[in-house]
DNA sequence: CACTGCCTGAAAATACCTTTCACAAGGTGA
DNA sequence: TCACCTTGTGAAAGGTATTTTCAGGCAGTG
């Protein structure tokens, strides 16, 4: 057929582990998640035509393209556009999940009470609302990650010689994190917050190596450089990113989306989004730790006791 | 044909409660049922297809009339018959039931992965269990957090004139993660993850300041030392600590229990401790903002804004 | 102000579903 | 046994839904 996107500029580089499927058997649980994450980047069109399957999936799934169409004031070419970023072979695929969909909150039914925090909120309300958001980015991003993708991406990290991560402000710390933990076993790994010094290290690398950025917006310029750089010199980059289609995701051989909710006035897109980041790094740790688990687990063990004088007697306990 | 209502804004809150549907097509759950019923009064090629679909809904609701002509060794007017003869007015709307029902199964029978992670975990199971037993800390953080000290710990944050936040490792990031936020909306804050600088600047905290310790041992003694420096000099101390009855618990004012769920050989506790953390430092954050909101809501716009010209312009769109 | 690139919907092209129709198999009555 | 009828069946025609193509229009850029 036809490529409608393809992100990377070298598609068909040799990476380590990566898999030739086009695939992604779209699961219609993932759908309000895939819409939720793929708005912004949709033309006001598409995006109507998003919401209405997103909001009424039952009452969608009665309708042709043509009536879909009318009812969302577009026509029958957005309706298959749409339904092909959403990751469908076409509208007739984007009905059958939403007939499922459909079927499956009929059965389960949670409500789910996803209203904005508000100034006055009382805090009791805003821990309970806080939680179920975060509970449903996460519910989110589990749903719409590309297992395929971070399969590759988990294959070339522990095959990988050194492990370069940039990421700036709340990415930045999600960077650290993984940085830690892949130290912890073993891995040589390091997050660079500096720009100027992330390029000066991307260079450094060659082929075998990772790079991998960390990005809500997907087009942070002081993260994109360095995995640029690390992308001309030949290592494998991964792009863990907030959209699908983001600047960032020319220069990486893999692509991780993460998945946020709406920010809210008083809660920053951050706040979901690092959710969301910190759960695809736990995945990737772990699936790295899986791979080198004959070296991983000593190094775990070696390192909780290093520290265990580092904590008062009272503290181990139980 | 007729769309009477309008569709925009009711689809968002689908209403269990509500039957509306004129019922045309059937329940989805009675397929089987009926198949059984009227398989005697079906033809030999007509039963043929009913018990293909009743057997594989999933795999059945992928094919056209064609392909489950071909599957069934009938022709595509059998298929359209047997169609019929179970209640629905084409193999189209069949189909849709089918996917459905598919989906129906499926949510019905959920293994529900609360198993530890093994080594052998394909990455898809990895990030399911992940992802549920992060939300379950979610769940069991918000549950048992203290409203009342929480109240207290905004108030105190609010009204501080500056805010010192010790935090080592993991938790150090958590540290970052809330003085990045504090900062943002224009109180002093600052993270110290050097234990020696942390008490030094510790010294210089007096009564109104803020001292807060995150540890999920609840003995650490890097960040206990500073917390007892500041308890000293007066200031109010904070604990989010993993315990209770930690030792740092004797140093702090207020004390924020988070809630971690058993650790695996793969999955160091650290990791749910983290998002624990993340939530009772969130929930603080927007209990400070909500008080200073004056101040909070166009500090926060004026750091959106000066960041702006970082960000390539295609992840402006929307 | 011209230009470029992108969104958009109308219409053509295609795929799919439905209907028609003729044939074949099995039964029934002479 | 044959002639005739009934009924099941699939090939192909016919019609509708979906997909693709294409050109006009609009916004942003130099």
């Amino acid at each position: 057929m036809k490529e409608t996107f393809s992100p990377s500029v070298r598609a068909l580089r040799g990476v380590p582990g990566a898999p030739a499927l086009p695939v992604a058997p779209p699961d219609p649980g993932a759908l309000a998640a895939k819409v939720r994450t793929l708005a912004p980047s949709m033309t006001r069109s598409m995006q109507r035509v998003a919401e209405a399957v997103a909001g009424d999936p039952a009452g969608c799934s009665h309708l042709t393209v043509t009536a879909l169409a009318v009812r969302t004031g577009t026509s029958e070419a957005t309706v298959v556009r749409t339904a092909r970023l959403l990751g469908y072979p076409g509208y007739r695929d984007l009905r059958l999940a939403l007939a499922a969909l459909a079927a499956q909150q009929a059965t389960g039914a949670p409500p789910a009470v996803t209203a904005d925090i508000a100034v006055d909120d009382p805090l009791g309300d805003v821990v309970t609302k806080l939680a179920l958001e975060e509970q449903q980015t996460l519910a989110d991003t589990a749903a719409q990650l590309d297992t395929a993708q971070l399969e590759a991406a988990v294959n070339a990290l522990a095959a990988a010689r050194r492990i370069d991560i940039y990421g700036i402000a709340a990415s930045g710390l999600v960077a650290q994190d993984l940085a830690q933990k892949l130290l912890r076993i073993g891995m040589i790994a390091h997050a660079h917050a500096d720009p100027h010094l992330a390029v000066t290290n991307a260079v450094q690398l060659r082929p075998g190596d990772v790079a991998l950025a960390i990005t809500h917006s997907g087009g942070t310029h002081d993260v994109i450089e360095p995995l640029r750089a690390a992308f001309d010199r030949g290592a494998t980059t991964i792009a863990i990113s907030g959209r699908a289609d983001g600047p960032v995701t020319q220069y990486a051989d893999l692509v991780l989306t993460t998945s946020s909710s709406r920010e809210s006035e008083l809660r920053p897109a951050a706040m979901s989004s690092r959710t969301s980041q910190l759960l695809v790094v736990d995945c990737l740790f772990i699936g790295v730790a899986q791979r080198t688990y004959e070296d991983a687990a000593p190094a775990l063990s070696a390192s909780y006791e290093a520290l265990a004088h580092r904590h008062s007697p009272r503290a181990h306990r139980a």
